[in-house]
DNA sequence: CGTGCTCTTGAGGGTGATCAAGGATGGTGG
DNA sequence: CCACCATCCTTGATCACCCTCAAGAGCACG
C-alpha cells in the first residue's frame, strides 16, 4: 500500500480498512521530481493535492530582496498541500529538497470523499491542522529561541516525524537539506549557521555532515532546543 | 443573526441560508469572559469550540523561563478553536486579550455537522486553514523582518482583518494590547517595541495611543512591513 | 493615596549579520 | 577523462541591531 505512510505514527490505525482502500483507490497518479525543482507556485489556482511518498518538500516565502524563508519541511507520509483543496490556490511556493516520489489526487475525488466518508474526512482534515501544530511551534522557534535552539529544535522535529514513519533510528537519518536550507528555515544566515553547527559538535549533541545527521546527546538536545513533542500529536504521546 | 461574522470578507456569502441557519442554531451557549483570563490550557481534553463574537483573543506558548509567544491572535467572527473538534486537545494556551463575547459548540453538534453537511464541512475546514495561513505569514513576519516591519507588519494584518468584519475603517481600529502583549507577538522585548513605535510615529506611519491604532501612510507601512495580503484569502483579492 | 502596571528614555553589552576569502565538492560539457 | 564552474563549507574581522539593566513619569484601580 503506497499510501501507508499517511498520519503514521499519528492516529493512522484508526483509520478502518475500508478507508484505507479508499485513500489508495483514490490515487490518480504517481510522479517522481527532481531535487530542487518547485511543484506548486503562490496564488496559481489548483485542482490536485500531493502526498508525499519518498524524499523531502518544503514550502517557503520570498521576501522583497528574494530571501527565502522556509515556513514547512515535509517528510514521506505527509499530505503536502491537502489544504489547497478548501483554499484553492496557496499562497506560498513548494518545492522538492531531495528527488522525490508523490500521489496525487484530483480535488473532486476528494470532494466525492468528503461526502461518503465523513469520519475519514475529518482525519484528513485533522492531518492539515497538524502542519498548523507545526507552524505554531516553529514560531515559538522563532521568537524566543536564540540560534543554537532554533537548529537544535529543527532538528529534534524532524528526528522525531521520521521515526514515526521509520527513517530514523537511534537519533539518525539522512536529510537532503545544505547549511543555507537550514538557515532559510531557521531566519539566520548561512555563515552563523555554520558556526552554530560547529558549537553543537563541540557540545557533543549533534553532527551533520554529508546530509547525515546524528543525534548523539538527545536529552541535551532537546533541553538546548526547549524541544517537547506533543504538538505533534504522536500516537504514543500521553 | 449573532453568529453573522463568521468568514465575513471571506466567503461568507458562499454560505447557503440554510448553512447559515445551521450554524446559528448549533450554538451550544454564549457566554461573556472578562479581559486578561485564560480560556482553554494547552493539553486538557476539550469538547467544545469556541466562536469569537465581540473582543480580542490570542493563542501563545511559553518558553523555560515562562515567557509568552503568541502565535495567534483572534478578531470577531473567528472561529477560535475549531481546530480542537478534530484535534480533541490543543497544544497550547488560549486568553482574552479585552473582555469578550463567545459563542460555544459541541463537538458532537459539529459531528452531526459533518455527517449531514459536507459543503459546509469544507468551509469550517478552510476557515481553520486560515489560521495557518496567517501562522506561515508570521513565520515570515519573525524569520526575515526586522523590529520595525515586525510590527507594521501586525498592525497592517490587524487592520485587514477588522475591515473585513466591519471594525476598522480609514485605517483606525481599537486594539486592547499593551506594548509588552506586542512585543511578545513579535518576537522583541517591550523596551525596544516602545522604540520601534515612535519611530513608526516620527516618520508618520502610524500612532498607537490609550488602545487606538490609527494607521496614517497605510501604504508606506506595507513597505516597511513587506505585507501583501493575498494570505488572508479576502473576498476582494485577485 | 498608595500600589502596580504601562510607557518612556538612557547607557552598555552580546548575538548574529555582513563582508571577505580560501578550500572542498559535485555536476556539466568538451 | 578532465577542465570548469557553481555551490557549499569554513573561518576571520567588523559592525548593527536588539537585549539587558536601570530609573523615572504617567495612569488606573483599590
Amino acid at each position: 500500500m503506497i499510501s501507508g505512510k499517511f498520519l503514521l505514527g499519528r492516529g493512522r490505525h484508526e483509520l478502518s480498512d475500508e478507508e484505507q482502500r479508499v485513500l489508495e483507490d483514490s490515487i490518480g497518479s504517481v510522479r517522481q521530481v527532481a531535487a530542487r525543482k518547485q511543484i506548486v507556485r503562490a496564488g496559481v489556482i489548483i485542482d490536485t493535492s500531493t502526498l508525499l511518498l519518498e524524499g523531502f518538500v518544503c514550502r517557503y516565502m520570498d521576501d522583497r530582496d528574494g530571501q527565502r524563508q522556509l515556513v514547512a519541511v515535509h517528510v514521506p507520509g505527509d499530505f503536502v498541500d491537502l489544504h489547497a483543496f478548501p483554499m484553492r490556490r496557496l499562497d506560498h511556493d513548494i518545492a522538492t529538497l531531495g528527488p522525490v516520489k508523490i500521489a496525487c489526487y484530483d480535488h473532486q475525488t476528494l470532494e466525492t470523499i468528503t461526502e461518503r466518508y465523513p469520519h475519514l474526512t475529518r482525519k484528513l482534515w485533522f492531518s492539515t491542522l497538524l502542519d498548523a501544530a507545526m507552524h505554531r511551534e516553529w514560531i515559538f522557534r522563532l521568537g524566543r529561541l536564540g540560534a543554537e535552539g532554533r537548529v537544535a529544535h529543527l532538528f529534534c522535529e524532524l528526528n522525531e516525524r521520521l521515526e514515526m514513519v521509520g527513517l530514523a533510528a537511534d537519533g539518525r537519518y539522512m536529510l537532503p537539506m545544505t547549511q543555507p536550507d537550514i538557515a532559510e528555515a531557521s531566519g539566520l544566515t548561512g555563515v552563523h549557521v555554520n558556526r552554530v553547527l560547529r558549537s553543537l559538535r563541540e557540545k557533543n549533541l549533534l553532527t551533520f555532515k554529508a546530509n547525515e545527521v546524528c543525534i548523539l546527546d538527545r536529552k541535551a538536545l532537546a533541553a538546548v532546543a526547549e524541544f517537547e513533542p506533543q504538538y505533534l500529536y504522536g500516537s504514543n504521546g500521553p
